[in-house]
RNA sequence: CGGGGCGUAGCGCAGUCUGGUAGCGCAUUCGGUUUGGGACCGAAAGGUCGGAGGUUCGAAUCCUCUCGCCCCGACCA
C-alpha cells in the first residue's frame, strides 16, 4: 500500500479524551475515530488489525470443530421473555421497537438465539455434542463506557456455544474450549492466564476468565507467580489430554477481585503475585439454564427426552485490539505481534524527490509485493522525520529504510521496531530475512 | 447512578475571575529556502466560543436551563 493513496490520519498530538495508552496510540496512529460514548468507527488500519485478530480467532475456533454462524445484531424480545432475561437484564440492554410496534433489542449476547435455533433444528442426541460460534457487534449499554475500545458499548465478540448430552461431555467441551483459548492468545502474542471466575448460581469450577496483565487493567487479580511461567502452548492437536493440560494450568491460585481468598494468599507468601490485568475472554458453564426454557431437547438412546448441558465462550475481539496495544508499544507507539500487524514491513523513502532514492525504493516494493508480503510504503512528500515519526507510532514490526546513502552503498537499512536494531542488508537479503 | 472535570479553528491550548467586536502553537493551502528523527522564511484560509433562553448599550466572559465528552467509584467481553 502507498501511503501516498492511503487513508491514514495520524495525530502528532494526543486528544484530549483519551487517557489510556491504547486509546491514546489508535487515535494516534489513524486506526479509530470516536463517533460517541463508547461507540468508535473503524478506519482502514485499525480495521484491518480487528479482521486479522477476527481471522485468528476463526481459526482456532474451526480448529476445535466449532461451526460459524452469523446471527443477528437485532432480536425479537419474546425470545428473552422465554429464558426470562427480558426484566432480567436491566438497562445494559438498549431496547427498541419497530414500526409496528413491537419489542425488539440490539442484542448483547446470544445464548437464547442459538439456543433456540439448537431447538429448532437438532432432535437426535446421535447429532450432539455440538459446538457453534460467530463474531457479531454487541451493544451493552454500559453506565461508564471508557478507556476507548476496551470498555466500549458496541464491541466486536466471538461467542461460541457448546451443546452436549450431559456434564461430562459438557466438560469435555468446555476443556476444548479451554485450550483452544490458550493457543488463540498464545497465537496473539499474550500471555492470558486462566483464573477461576465466579459461576453463580450454577457453582462448581467451570468458569475461567483469561486475563493479561497491564497497569491498566480494570481487574485486581492475585496469583501464584508460577502461572506466569506456565508454557504457553503451540502444539496441541485434538488427540491431547485436554483434562490435564486444563489441570496444569488451573492448578496453581490465580483469582479475579470478587474470586479472591485471604486465606489462600496469606498461605502462598512471597510466591504471591498481585497486579491489575485485562479480560480477554470468560468462559463458563451453565447447564440447562436455556436449554430447559427454550426447549432445547434431544431423545436420547432408550427414547428418553434430554434436556442438553450448554456452556458459552467469548473473547472480545475489538477489546483484544486494545489489549494487544497496552501489551505492546513503547513511548514511540504501537509495536504489534507479526500475527496481527496490519503490515508486516513500513518501506520508507526518505527523499521522495530524489530519483535514485525513490527508483531502489519502487523497486524494493515490487520485490516485496511479488513475493506476497504486505508492505505500507511510506512514498510521501514528507520530511524523515516525520516518516520516522508515523511509522515508529504505527507500529509495523518492520521497517525498510532507503535514502542517498543506502542507494550509493547499494543497501537498505532493516529496522526491527521492537528492538530498534538496525542493519544494512541487500535489498534481497532483506527480502529474505521477511520471507523467513 | 454518586462524586469530580471539561466543551473556544482539524488537533493541543490561552482568554472567562474583573463584560468592550476572538488569540497562540501544530496541522492545512500558496511561494521560496531546506532535506537521515516531527525544518525555516513569507503569505493565506479556517470560529454561529456545544445549544437555548435571560441580564446588559454591549456576553466566550455574568445568570438559568439543556446537550455532549472525560476521569474516580459501584457493575461488565
Amino acid at each position: 500500500m502507498r501511503l501516498s493513496t492511503y487513508f491514514m490520519p495520524t495525530l502528532k498530538e494526543t486528544p484530549a479524551e483519551a487517557q489510556i495508552v491504547s486509546h491514546r496510540l489508535m487515535l494516534r496512529a489513524g486506526m479509530i475515530r470516536q463517533s460517541s460514548a463508547g461507540i468508535y468507527s473503524w478506519l482502514p488500519l485499525g480495521l484491518k488489525v480487528l479482521k486479522n485478530i477476527e481471522q485468528v480467532v476463526r481459526e482456532e475456533q474451526n480448529a476445535i470443530n466449532c461451526h460459524e454462524v452469523l446471527m443477528p445484531t437485532i432480536q425479537s424480545a419474546d425470545l428473552w421473555r422465554q429464558s426470562g432475561r427480558y426484566d432480567d437484564y436491566g438497562p445494559e440492554m438498549l431496547r427498541v421497537s419497530d414500526r409496528h410496534g413491537r419489542d425488539m433489542l440490539y442484542g448483547p449476547t446470544n445464548e437464547e438465539q442459538i439456543t433456540e435455533i439448537f431447538a429448532n433444528s437438532i432432535r437426535s442426541y446421535r447429532d450432539v455434542p455440538q459446538l457453534l460460534y460467530h463474531i457479531q457487534w454487541k451493544f451493552r449499554d454500559e453506565v461508564r463506557p471508557r478507556f476507548g475500545i476496551m470498555r466500549g458499548r458496541e464491541f466486536l465478540m466471538k461467542d461460541a456455544y457448546s451443546f452436549d448430552l450431559d456434564k461430562e461431555g459438557a466438560q469435555n467441551s468446555y476443556n476444548k474450549m479451554f485450550v483452544s483459548y490458550l493457543k488463540t492468545y498464545e497465537r496473539l502474542g499474550l500471555k492470558a492466564i486462566p483464573m477461576a471466575a465466579d459461576t453463580g448460581p450454577i457453582g462448581g469450577d467451570m468458569s475461567h476468565e483469561f486475563l493479561i496483565l497491564a497497569e491498566t487493567g480494570e481487574s485486581e487479580i492475585a496469583c501464584h507467580n508460577e502461572c506466569l511461567n506456565n508454557n504457553w502452548l503451540k502444539d496441541v492437536d485434538a488427540d491431547s489430554n485436554l483434562g490435564k493440560i486444563v489441570h496444569t494450568f488451573t492448578e496453581k491460585y490465580a483469582a479475579t477481585d470478587e474470586m479472591r481468598d485471604e486465606k489462600t494468599e496469606r498461605a502462598l507468601g512471597s510466591n504471591l503475585i498481585t497486579a491489575r490485568g485485562i479480560e480477554v475472554g470468560h468462559i463458563f458453564y451453565f447447564g440447562t439454564k436455556y436449554s430447559s426454557k427454550l426447549g432445547a431437547v434431544v431423545t436420547g438412546p432408550n427414547g428418553e427426552e434430554i434436556t442438553v448441558e450448554m456452556g458459552s465462550y467469548g473473547i472480545g475481539v475489538s477489546r483484544l485490539v486494545g489489549a494487544i496495544i497496552e501489551a505492546c508499544h513503547d513511548d514511540r507507539g504501537i509495536i504489534w505481534p507479526e500475527t496481527v500487524t496490519p503490515y508486516k514491513v513500513g518501506l520508507i523513502n526518505l527523499r521522495h524527490d530524489d530519483d535514485n532514492c525513490t527508483n531502489a525504493c519502487d523497486n524494493m516494493y515490487s520485490l516485496l509485493k511479488d513475493a506476497g508480503i504486505e508492505a505500507l510504503y511510506d512514498d510521501r512528500d514528507k520530511k524523515a522525520g516525520v516518516k520516522f515519526a508515523d511509522m515508529d507510532l504505527i507500529g509495523l514490526p518492520w521497517q525498510i529504510i532507503i535514502g542517498p546513502k543506502s542507494v550509493k552503498d547499494g543497501i537498505v537499512e532493516f529496522k526491527n521496531r521492537k528492538t530498534g536494531e538496525l542493519v544494512e542488508l541487500s535489498a534481497a537479503a532483506a527480502l529474505n530475512l521477511l520471507k523467513g
